[in-house]
DNA sequence: TGCCGAGTTGCGAAAATCTTCAACTCGAAC
DNA sequence: GTTCGAGTTGAAGATTTTCGCAACTCGGCA
């Protein structure tokens, strides 16, 4: 592999670093979906959009294919919603926890 | 809570977003450690690392402390690691997969 | 062929982020 | 109090991202 992988693993995250592109991956959790669909979910530019997903789908995060003439969008790997649990996980921690951490871990010095 | 929650979800994938800030948090699994070892590993300049551990520290995704005359930091809370590992287990299978999930789908539409 | 709806792409301006330098703060030792 | 090492902060320039508009592509249908 030509690029680092602390690099791959950053651009990774950095994609998924944008509100609107949050949202689509949330609603693809529940399964595939017409663009259609997130337009009328997300309330954005139909190009805007578009960019986003483009943003995801360079990432490999989602795919995209025809159906019965409307452009669906799908998560490449479940493993997407994983990160996604993953996220949810830590935001709740984060946004509770805030100071306690600090005095613990002075008390755990081997000093 | 005035921020939306997708944004705020966004916005902690955002902070994780950034090689340096990866190569912290990566370091920081291992425990806490002194900015004099990280700045030793991660060939950036002083004031650059401080920079992106203020990043880190502003989305209390790690604290900070001096001990023993130095400044250590560490991860608030295990949770952090879990991100990690889960982007780490995504980065595989996005890597390898690429295709074969197309053809996949199609053939799962009820037509 | 020509048209229409669904999405996408190119482009430019605005906004956010990154990086470096210099100046600054803080604690410890003298 | 002064000095020194460790780390942080502020600010400016360069780079990157974002977003809306307009133009474009593609498939289906008259």
């Amino acid at each position: 592999m030509s690029v680092p992988l602390y690099q791959a693993k950053a651009e990774m995250f950095r994609v998924l670093g944008h509100p609107v592109r949050i949202r689509v991956l949330e609603l693809l959790q529940a399964g595939p979906r017409p663009v259609r669909d997130l337009l009328a979910e997300i309330d954005v530019e139909p190009s805007n959009l578009s960019q986003q997903l483009a943003v995801l789908r360079r990432a490999n995060v989602v795919i995209s294919f025809r159906d019965d003439g409307l452009v669906m969008y799908a998560l490449s790997t479940p493993a997407v919603a994983d990160l996604l649990a993953a996220g949810r996980r830590i935001l709740g921690e984060v946004l509770t926890d805030r100071d306690g951490l600090l005095a613990e871990l002075r008390a755990h010095r081997p000093g």
